[in-house]
DNA sequence: AGGTTGTTTGTTAGCGCTAACAATTGAGGT
DNA sequence: ACCTCAATTGTTAGCGCTAACAAACAACCT
């Protein structure tokens, strides 16, 4: 076969011969012990440059019961958000010299969550950070009793683990506020499904701001986050014209919401002004311009990992980090006529 | 520290002892050794289970220099495409028993390229997908002389590396046939950066066929692949109205198109048709409804970890696969008035 | 019975590394 | 000169597993 490497890479054995010292001194050149000379460093260096030397990352798991590798355990991976979300875990992850590990779940139930945590303790990683935006989350993944620390996106960390999030209910209480300020009264919101961690927290946002400033809160349908399930209740509302402004829980959905109104006539903003969620970078572009709430997944991403060093390397406990959606207003939102 | 496990998780030794054998026997029982008697097998299998056993990847990785670890090196994963694609990989890789590690570029350089694949030669995997769809990238993983497979996704597989492609012009052939069909005449292309692979051979696609029926392949520009480029090309080509068909190298492009023909008075399709490519999840809510060419990009990562596993399984030698798109029709092409 | 298979099990060595301890060196104080 | 202490280097063992070989055992033939 082409690839069994015919040349044996070379060991800490190889490099400390060459530059005369023992194997563990180079060791502890390479993990940047304190306590080499410089001279022998510099040697030790020259030597590992020469020979092109990498450490094995099998054998020193081997013996230090670290695999330097976190699990990314995802569903949605293809959505906009997750995958930024991973972008932000992975960047984090490598400048720690730390490996990414994912897994995918094709579909979202207790077992397939244990499937992927088995998968991931088989392969050895020293934490998870678990990219399920779902509710039960969290129990699925407490029950399993791993010895491994977990950060759960989306979860406010009350449970064993920790937590980081975007405010959702902010960002909701955000978009109703932009609205109530254009003078709207009769505010819809159409949620992602309720089984959604930052759905049911969007919709709560929505209810409170409502609430607090005495608006009613009973123009509530909850869609699926598709497009095509914002386009079929847009079409309801088209029809009904109860509201004069609509919180849409995503961009995608908001999509569908804009076409069923343009096709039913309904001007935006003219006739009723729409807010999304999330500002996927397309938002712009709809017709027209999509006023949206803006959540940064990168930042989110980045945050996890660095609560996972954290949990790591310090031996810091469970806490919860909180990244601040905010506003992107574009055209889609206007006093109501 | 909370995570530091108190508890030793069990060994092969600690098996066989119970099961009353010897740890090698344990060792073939895990591994499906064909010589071992029903009734040990299923003592070991009992022991194991009550156990909890679970096998050490590091300790197998470092004597049987395998990791069954796969490395997605990986550019623009947030985007529709790469991350299906990644999903189709990791599919096929973890019910092959693989795991999948991944590195995504910040920036796509030939430095970049050669840290992603260091940071996965340091991990140690079994071989490297290439996520990576600009032209160069093969060139810039050749000089790196890596001794395990490669699998570049987007190639044809000339070089030494394995390919695995969606046809790309064949995508564009039909789009443009669709198009010519209709009797449209003047067909444009709002291309990709053409320092990508997929976007050069849209671009080529879209000339040889137009070639072929005798009509003129002017009418070209060159994009970014996000909508604000569409945005901004759309809006020219709305003055100019010199194509009554335009080709839209992705459906991202081709939203921004849509937004400028639409401010601009120009009716999708009947005074200009317009077809995408990719058919992402959004585009049949676009207004109009885009016509557009359908790439499966969960096939093709599947189909990249097919062709990694007979690398690595059944030594086979380099090789290529390609997936065929298909045409969607929706409502943003019709006939020329 | 004795030899010749093949099947099943056990024994040993070692993959490449780090932790723990042991040994050596040099500086500084008496 | 001697002792003490710290800094630097070396030696040894073992992480948990599989490959290679060796041993034991049964079955089947002359």
């Amino acid at each position: 076969m082409a690839y069994s490497s015919e040349r044996r890479l070379p060991r800490l054995e190889d490099v400390a011969e060459r530059a005369g010292v023992s194997h563990q001194t180079v060791s502890r050149v390479i993990n940047n012990h304190p306590n080499v000379s410089k001279a022998t460093r510099e040697r030790v260096e020259a030597a590992v440059a020469e020979l092109g030397y990498r450490r094995n990352t099998a054998a020193r798991s081997l013996v230090t019961r670290r695999s330097h590798t976190i699990g990314v355990l995802a569903s949605e991976l293809s959505q906009y958000g997750p995958a930024n979300t991973l972008l932000g875990v992975e960047q984090a992850a490598r400048d720690a010299g730390y490996f990414v590990s994912i897994a995918a779940l094709r579909e979202v139930s207790a077992d397939s969550i244990a499937d992927a945590a088995r998968h991931f303790m088989d392969q050895g990683v020293d934490g998870i950070v678990a990219l399920v935006p779902h509710t039960g989350t969290l129990q699925a993944l407490e029950v399993l009793n791993l010895d491994v620390p977990v950060v759960v996106v989306g979860s406010s960390g009350e449970g064993r683990f920790s937590g980081a999030m975007v405010d959702q209910k902010l960002g909701a209480r955000l978009a109703v506020a932009h609205l109530i300020e254009q003078g709207h009264k009769r505010i819809g919101h159409i949620s992602g499904p309720q089984d959604w961690i930052d759905a049911a927290a969007r919709a709560e946002g929505w209810r409170e701001a409502l609430t607090e400033a005495g608006l009613a809160d009973d123009l509530f349908v909850e869609g699926d986050w598709s497009a095509g399930s914002g386009y079929g209740i847009g079409q309801k509302l088209a029809v009904e014209r109860s509201a004069t402004a609509v919180f849409v829980g995503n961009d995608q959905m908001a999509l569908g919401v804009l076409r069923a109104f343009g096709e039913a006539g309904v001007r935006v903003p003219q006739d009723v002004s729409v807010v999304g969620f999330d500002d996927q970078p397309e938002a712009g572009y709809f017709m027209p311009p999509l006023t949206t709430v803006r959540q940064d997944f990168e930042e989110l991403g980045r945050r996890c990992m660095d609560m996972m060093l954290a949990l790591l390397e310090d031996g810091a406990g469970a806490g919860t980090t909180v990244v601040n959606p905010r506003m992107v207003v574009r055209a889609s939102t206007a006093p109501p006529a």
